[in-house]
DNA sequence: TCTATTGATTAGAGCGCTCTAATCTTGTAG
DNA sequence: CTACAAGATTAGAGCGCTCTAATCAATAGA
């Protein structure tokens, strides 16, 4: 179980250990002859740099501190994904920590993170007080995904919720659809946006909104369509639902077909994330995408350029969602 | 961001550093009143110790690598959920990497792992040979999930796919059918020993197995499906399937609806893996569940158990998976 | 008074690497 | 044959910490 270090290959080279380092690093500066050698012993010893001695005789970090509410919400492993394929593609690694959305636990981990003294931070949807973020923004770069920030050493990755609403909002309009209900996200961070977009949208088509309280889980979402169906009886009853994430609307389509309504042949649904959950040919839900890898993508890309110091201005990423057209929407 | 060091601790206190160093690790042999200077210090500064500069010093490190091919799949998003809580209890970090179930990225995800210098390894479900994993075991303990090994230095958690075959058979059989098809999870590292369970159940049942080939996805699922109705015709149709894993199921019920058979009127299906899927009021899939977050735990237990020399003995966990009856099964 | 003994504190080396500055080799021009 | 620039190599300090062994202070025993 011990591990060759550098002076161990540079023993064996019949060279200093200053040479193998940087032969490690790819230096240019070194005879062809000689690297052949240090690779060769290397090799044959079966060396591998040890990145934390590395980390810290450079004063510099691969690491990247990733906290993550809940990973079981595939909306956040797949960012994770993402993230992971963009921080391996620049030489860096994620340290990954969950908070489960308790702001206690969320701390501890923050502490956790930073303690490996990473070049950065990513805080997927975090709950902690922003005051928390802006403290952890003063020991490295932050960068936080499906949360605001107004802090100016923050940057940010959000979709568009408002759009993402419009989007369904208009596909649904132009349909033929006249009632439309949308089912709200409760506390979750990205419910008051998608919720102004739709309203914003209803009224832009001269729509009247009908918003019904939910959180982001199918149980609820076949809940909230139960109260609407005491609200609303069929000559009133809305032909459309716009669900408050994906999971909601597939709770919103059980709600339904317990009723007797068929979808989407007596009311429409569109659901919110495109997860992998939609795409099932069995549900095949019409939803609106939020390109998730691209976000993970995006937000390395952030922090790397503030680890690089190129920029110091933050930088706002709103992400344009668009609209999987599938099976759950018709004309009513 | 330039973060204050024990030195600067030190000085403050008006101690040396290796007092402040003893108060770090909370150590008994300091002084009241001046562990409270330390803390104190420490506290005015916001000092944190280095993780990577401490484990360098004390040759110990407090780091696990994790491997998973995908974290899109619920199953490996909940074993990491288990394993995080586990190691954030023990004072462990998760280093997180994905192979994508490619033996070439994975190796990579290994190196990169081992360049750490992790106190272990955990890999979830793996397609690297084995040798590769072997490899890794003499630099450090390592822990498969879903996986077997037949080394003395590795250990294994893995469900007990031929007693959750069984389970699914039985409870089947018991309903009161006797042409039961199995959708084989093709390549997929537990797919082996869910169909000899099957095999093995049906013989013990006196029926004859159908193995149709398949992988674990929803169109290959519903594929599957159409080659059974071809192959098959309505009276000696099978009345019942138990598919590869969860996703396969849903395909196959596609597949099933799509030919204007119901379920489980006409055909009951037995998902695997109960994942957040299964649990859907709409689909109320019936499916074998495995203790994922449990399997997490037990990882990191044996780990920790090799990290602190506590056993030098291989341990192989297998667990046992349980069946979760829901509504698409019925009798025939 | 001197020496043990115990407990608290510190000096200093070293973990495996990087990085600056110094040194050693060449090849080439004068 | 010497001088010197350019390239290749190395010595050595230091990153922030831990750990062993040494030092120091205070009390007790002879």
């Amino acid at each position: 179980m011990v591990r060759p270090t550098m002076e161990d290959v540079a023993a064996r080279a019949g060279v200093s250990r200053a040479l193998v380092s940087l032969v490690m690093r790819n230096s240019p500066k070194v005879s062809d002859q000689r690297r052949a050698a240090v690779l060769l012993a290397a090799e044959e010893l079966g060396y591998e740099p040890h990145v934390m001695a590395r980390s810290l005789a450079s004063r510099t970090s691969t690491v990247l501190g990733v906290m993550v509410s809940d990973l079981r919400n595939a909306f956040f492993a797949d960012v994770v994904e993402g993230l992971d394929a963009a921080a391996q593609a620049a030489g860096f690694n994620l340290i990954l920590n969950t908070g489960g959305r308790s702001p206690v636990r969320e701390r501890a981990a923050l502490r956790s993170l930073l303690s490996f003294r990473p070049a950065g931070l990513i805080l997927l949807s975090p709950v902690v007080p922003a005051a928390a973020i802006d403290d952890a923004a003063g020991q490295c770069p932050v960068v936080l995904v499906s949360r605001t920030s107004r802090s100016a050493d923050v940057d940010t990755v959000n979709d568009d919720g408002e759009a993402g609403s419009a989007l369904a909002v208009d596909h649904l309009v132009r349909l033929g659809h006249r009632r439309i209900a949308h089912l709200d996200g409760g506390g979750a961070a990205t419910a008051a946006s998608r919720r102004r977009g739709y309203r914003q949208a209803m009224i832009g088509h001269g729509l009247e909104p009908i918003v019904i309280g939910s959180e982001h889980t199918d149980s609820a979402g076949e809940k909230a369509v139960r109260e609407l169906l005491m609200q609303y009886s069929p000559p009133i009853l809305p032909t459309a639902l716009l669900a408050g994430n994906d999971f909601n609307a597939v709770g919103a389509i059980s709600g339904l077909e317990e009723a007797g309504l068929r979808v989407p042949e007596d009311v429409s649904v569109v659901g919110y994330d495109n997860t992998s959950l939609a795409a099932l040919r069995h549900l095949s839900l019409t939803t609106v995408d939020q390109p998730r890898t691209e976000m993970g993508r995006l937000a390395v890309e952030a922090l790397l350029e503030r680890v690089r110091e190129e920029r110091t201005e933050p930088v706002r990423h709103l992400l344009h969602p668009s609209l999987v057209v599938r099976s759950t929407t018709a004309a009513p």
